[in-house]
DNA sequence: CACCATACGGAGCTATGACTCCGCTTGCAA
DNA sequence: TTGCAAGCGGAGTCATAGCTCCGTATGGTG
């Protein structure tokens, strides 16, 4: 008995109907707002209920509350690493990291649920297949061959240091201690 | 009807029969075990099974798991206002600070829970109530003083730089990516 | 238009884990 | 030794929230 499938994403990536198009976004862009409020602990109920969408259709279109948590992370990691690339155009790389940095940050700030995804798992997966992993590594590697970044600085650091961020922002939110963690950071970071 | 009170910590500070005085070790030690192995999500059954007592006599001493986490973190955060004593003791404020911070990261490293409470929720009543707020400030004033730490730095931003070295911890548990952090944010703090 | 695969809605089902209840046991004071 | 308040154990209750099921509706194709 070869049952029907449960998602509405097809196999193979097939027409897909157009209410469903529609319900898709809808979902989305409820699942922003309702995750940036609530954070993880946002309930699926909420998000069908603010898409103005049964609970099943929410389950159709993202299987578990995980995947639908992951469609968010990514399409925000994607966001980033767009801001990396722009970075990555500067002349003075330090700069340009800086700017990275900032940038990312005050797009986090109002987010609840990506503040504590960041500050509680391993990204490492999207950062890398989004392409975040890539330009980042090169932004401190010129940045350090320009003298203006320490030069023991490693990859590693980065992520370390938007997922303290990430804390901060959480630990107090509606406040402004992140930019002030983010200055200490990058002080820590400049080349003495 | 006056019902019997429900916990076994009596209206007055009064004697505590034998057993219960034991079993409330018990329980305080294995919770402590199983806090800092499985986070805030160990379930209260557990901590019962391995203090070898039913469920029913932990909330007896801890109304609600709740009430059990606080007791653990003011227990930690009451050694960690020692060792803030300890550092008021030196010539150098500079050092003490540090030396205050590395020891104190160093006994969260192994402790899940801890690090989650310390990246989630604020513990100011706490910091305040155990001293160890006065202390750090102090510490901070001399730093400043002595010209070894940048003058802007506040009272505020400590629990901040504890606060990302717990998320750090819980990120990367069993790793020493903290150390790397606590490098480069102290570093951050020092003056120029 | 008619047909049907695709999609929808939302009332439940279910698993989980915090907490309660009450009959039995035990420390300890007289 | 005896009496009983203080404690204990752990099966059971209850609330929550993730997820499923299935009868109904609808886009799109021939």
């Amino acid at each position: 008995m070869s049952t029907a499938p449960l998602s509405v994403v097809p196999v193979a990536g097939k027409p897909l109907r157009a209410d469903a198009r529609r319900n898709r976004e809808r979902i989305l862009k409820a699942a922003r707002a309702v995750f940036a409020d609530h954070g993880m602990h946002s309930q699926i109920d909420d998000v069908a209920r603010r898409a103005k969408v049964g609970v099943g259709t929410v389950y159709r279109h993202f299987p578990t509350k995980e995947a639908l948590v992951d469609a968010l992370v990514r399409e925000r990691f994607e966001e980033i690493a767009g801001y990396a690339r722009e970075a990555l155009e500067r002349a003075d790389a330090w700069e340009g990291f800086c700017e990275l940095i900032w940038r990312a940050a005050e797009r986090n700030a109002a987010d609840l649920a990506f503040c504590e995804t960041l500050a509680s798992t391993d990204q490492s997966r999207v950062v890398e297949e989004v392409g975040l992993a890539r330009s980042t590594n090169e932004l401190v590697r010129r940045a350090i061959a320009q003298g203006r970044m320490r030069a023991d600085v490693t990859e590693d650091d980065v992520p370390m240091l938007m997922c303290g961020a990430g804390s901060v922002m959480r630990t107090n939110p509606a406040s402004d201690a992140w930019r002030r963690y983010l200055t200490l950071m990058l002080d820590g970071l400049r080349a003495s």
